[in-house]
DNA sequence: CGACATATTGAGATCCATCAACCAATGTGG
DNA sequence: CCACATTGGTTGATGGATCTCAATATGTCG
């Protein structure tokens, strides 16, 4: 699965120079201060997000308590997926969890873009498809995985966010209380 | 998200002439009997399935038990996401759990015919997205709710599932036991 | 230093899995 | 048409995983 990002990174590398360009007018850079909130529950996510540096999340709130969904870091690509597609309000929010440097991109520009250009059709295409497969996985080891292999997994697979992310954010991600993720850890 | 099926239905039936004609020169009927295999383990997933008729599943093993990933009913698309999208071998069965009636489309016709009606491959978009939120859903319900909750939810949205599926498979699409769907439908 | 966020540890409660026994409906071979 | 196996579902007892509440560190930053 990780090999399909590089099939959509070297996609990208053959574009021609019209529709890079066409990409490249639609999109501009802006840096957010650590706290800062990218996209608020309740607004439509009208801009997707490419992370150029630091980390953010997208979480949620339920009976006050925030669930994070998502974690991401350089090259990552932000949104409220379903609030994004839809154009409907979210109930999610993005937060930057230190200062970040993002590319944005509009929504309603990259729709005008994609009917211009169909390699774009075609590039968003890979990224709903690379994104349906990740959360898939994630659902997957939500179905079949205890708490402590989800922990494990993560460890392995992504030690990067053990080493850069707050214990009550990764506990939230796992899907179990801070408690519960820092008795596991002490075992491991 | 119910209106994105409807936004799909509405956007074939308002293709051209010649496309759907593409579309329907690469698909063609088939029947299988209650119990047979529409794609084993470890075949690439080559083909979509859409349901006519006739109740389907998708399952995975793991530790010889099987994990049902999702139920299909009439009009429903049903394909191993990550093995048809990377065309590599499929962790999961697809099953079906009545006679069934489905209209098969090859994966590299659909390809070929994508490449040459980009309308196409605007369906295939809007098919990922679709996908893509489905699961963020399946996987917020398994985030956020108890067994109980999920179980009520699917009561209520999609009673025709309990009505119709044995709970054995209903259970492991819970992702919980046998025993503890029997001791909630008790309660309710 | 003080204050607030972050993390650890303990004790008790709750949810759920597992193992096992049992029951009901269905189907099959003789 | 009966005897028996098979499938699907229920119920009870027990143990493990995880949550919650609470107390106590440990930072970290103004």
């Amino acid at each position: 699965m990780t090999s399909y990002i590089d099939k959509i990174n070297t996609y990208i590398k053959t574009l021609d120079h019209d529709t890079l360009t066409a990409l490249q007018s639609i999109s501009s850079d802006k840096k957010y201060k650590k706290g800062d909130l990218l996209l608020k529950q309740h607004e439509i996510c009208g801009k997707s997000y490419l992370l150029m540096s630091g980390i953010a999340r997208k979480y949620y709130l339920t009976d006050g308590k925030e669930i994070t969904t998502e974690l991401y870091f350089e090259n990552d690509l932000a949104v409220s997926f379903d609030s994004y597609t839809l154009q409907q309000p979210s109930r999610e929010f993005i937060e930057a969890l230190t200062d970040v440097t993002v590319s944005i991109t509009h929504y309603q520009a990259f729709q005008e873009a994609k009917a211009k250009y169909p390699k774009l059709l075609a590039l968003d295409l890979m990224l709903a498809e690379y994104y349906g497969m990740w959360v898939e996985n994630r659902l997957f080891q939500f179905h079949t995985m205890t708490a402590t292999e989800r922990y494990l997994e993560i460890l392995h697979k992504s030690p990067h966010i053990v080493q850069t992310v707050p214990l009550t954010i990764i506990a939230s991600y796992l899907g179990i209380s801070l408690e519960t993720l820092s008795r596991i850890r002490a075992k491991v």
